[in-house]
RNA sequence: GUGGCUGUAGCUCAGUUGGUUAGAGCGCCAGAUUGUGGAUCUGGAAGUCGUGGGUUCGAGUCCCAUCAGCCACCCCA
């Protein structure tokens, strides 16, 4: 026999593998945000990780475009992998809007793919959790992705973080008034720096890249300028744009939007109106939203979006507007992680049958299945081991219960109901439908 | 894509101006303890020093390339 050429194994780079302990947390996110989503009435939606090149390619910025996955397919067709999960909606919502009618709320939870350089929290493969609604203008629609991103972070189980709103129209108003509307994207892209690299290296951007004149570029500024709480940020940003109509529909409707997220019970110290969120994605023409840990504010937003005009202009005439956002799941995972806020554990069902008597796999497989039929999740070891390593095993996984018989145990009945946290132990009477045993269980789990 | 830093056992790392058979802690496996895990003790397995070249009598150590990770730019979840 000759030695096989072996081939190491590896992955691609900003390409993970999940192992247990972090794929049970993973998917643990997964479940709250559907259960989030669906409890505004979002319903769930898929589309093919590749689309037709043309789909896909023009659709952002020129940066997206380069992030692209693309290749000819077995049949010389240009094809790309889906680099985000709002255009493959656009050409959804062209195709199948006649038939399901608007407003279209969809959820949409997958793979993204994007060929940028890695980082923490930045990977070449990642998920996202879409949401948006289809087909409203109104401000109902903005109100309720805010607490839809209010709700997701509570029920993921951030108490500290900050949602910062802001509405595109405000700054198109501005930019009107200063005659820098042609240059909207350069100077856009400049002031979303502002948080990082200060007003003055941003005014320096603007008159380097944009064009703008010093006093353009200070009259952007003055957004920076504006300080205090929520209330006085409004107030400071309708006087800013006073006299052009963009930037007061702009600054009325972001008033109105921060007021009702306010009265339907998010606490204030979780908004914050930021004048300088623009957000790089040039689709975006109203409301647009970021969400910042407060332990962790430099691993980015991890829950953004926007309202855009027309959606679907690339693929259909008719007008499609809507609101949405989207939960960076894999980033978020990457934050809980270094927050120590993920419980390794690498079991997903939570009791453990030892092979104890090697005579008595019957009995084992009838338990374990009495268990399961109450919704219990249970796992038999499938050798006849020594007790002490079986439990061993239970206890490096994370289980919580053990539930052992021996001949002892089979001889009077019963089984040992054993905790594995306490390690208290308890014989329970054991019957063909195990219920007092289920009960016993249940009263720990 | 550009620039900087890093890469030794599953994990965290040590490894002297290049010099014999590359080490530790934790983890893992076994035993002490043939029916009870987390502690202790004993023993054990495990590394082509990221990979490929080069310099050298000799490379984990120096040089080049490449792959991967981190950081910055850029962009973004």
């Amino acid at each position: 026999m000759t030695e096989p050429t072996r081939i190491t194994p590896r992955t691609l780079k900003g390409f993970r593998d999940w192992p247990p302990e972090t794929m049970i947390p993973r998917e643990r996110l997964i479940e709250t945000a559907r259960r989030v989503y669906r409890s505004y009435g979002f319903s769930p939606i898929d589309t093919p990780a590749l689309e037709y090149l043309e789909i896909l390619s023009g659709k952002g910025s020129d940066e997206t475009d380069k992030q692209l996955y693309k290749f000819q397919d077995h049949g010389g067709r240009w094809v790309g992998m889906r680099f985000d999960l709002t255009v493959p909606l656009a050409r959804f919502a062209a195709q199948h809007v006649a038939r399901l009618g608007t407003p279209l709320k969809r959820y949409h939870i997958a793979t993204v793919w994007r060929g940028e350089n890695t980082q923490r929290g930045r990977f070449r493969e990642f998920m996202q959790c879409d949401f948006d609604t289809i087909g409203t203008i109104s401000t109902a629609a903005d109100v309720e992705t805010a607490l839809v991103i209010h709700d997701l972070m509570r029920e993921i189980g951030f108490a500290e973080f900050t949602i910062r709103l802001n509405n595109r129209m405000v700054l198109t108003g501005l930019l009107e008034r200063l005659s820098l509307a042609d240059r909207a994207v350069a100077v856009l892209r400049a002031l979303d720096k502002l948080g990082k690299i200060g007003p003055q290296a941003v005014a320096e951007e603007m008159v380097a890249t944009a064009g703008a004149t010093d006093e353009q570029a200070r009259g952007v500024l003055r957004l920076a300028e504006i300080s205090g709480d929520n209330d006085d940020v409004l107030r400071e940003l309708g006087k800013l744009v006073e006299g052009n109509e963009t930037g007061r529909n702009g600054a009325a409707r972001l008033r109105e939007v921060f007021k009702a997220v306010a009265a339907a019970g998010v606490p204030a110290e979780r908004l914050r109106i930021d004048p300088s969120i623009a957000r790089g994605l040039d689709y975006y023409t109203g409301t647009v939203y970021e969400t910042l840990l407060d332990a962790l504010p430099g691993i980015g937003s991890v829950c953004s979006g926007g309202r855009y005009d027309n959606l679907a202009a690339a693929f259909t005439s008719q007008e499609l507007p809507g609101v949405g956002a989207s939960l960076g799941l894999d980033r978020l995972l990457a934050a809980m992680e270094e927050l120590g806020m993920v419980e390794r554990v690498a079991t997903p069902a939570p009791v453990f049958i030892p092979f104890f008597d090697k005579d008595r796999l019957h009995d084992y497989l009838r338990l374990a299945a009495a268990l399961r039929a109450s919704g219990i999740g249970v796992e038999l070891y499938p050798d006849p081991k020594r007790l002490g390593q079986q439990l061993k095993y239970a206890d490096r996984r994370g289980f919580r219960v053990a539930l052992i018989a021996g001949g002892d145990e089979f001889a009077s009945g019963v089984c040992q109901v054993k905790d594995l946290a306490t390690g208290a132990r308890q014989d329970v009477p054991l019957t063909s439908d195990a219920a007092e045993l289920i009960i016993a269980v249940r009263k720990i789990l």
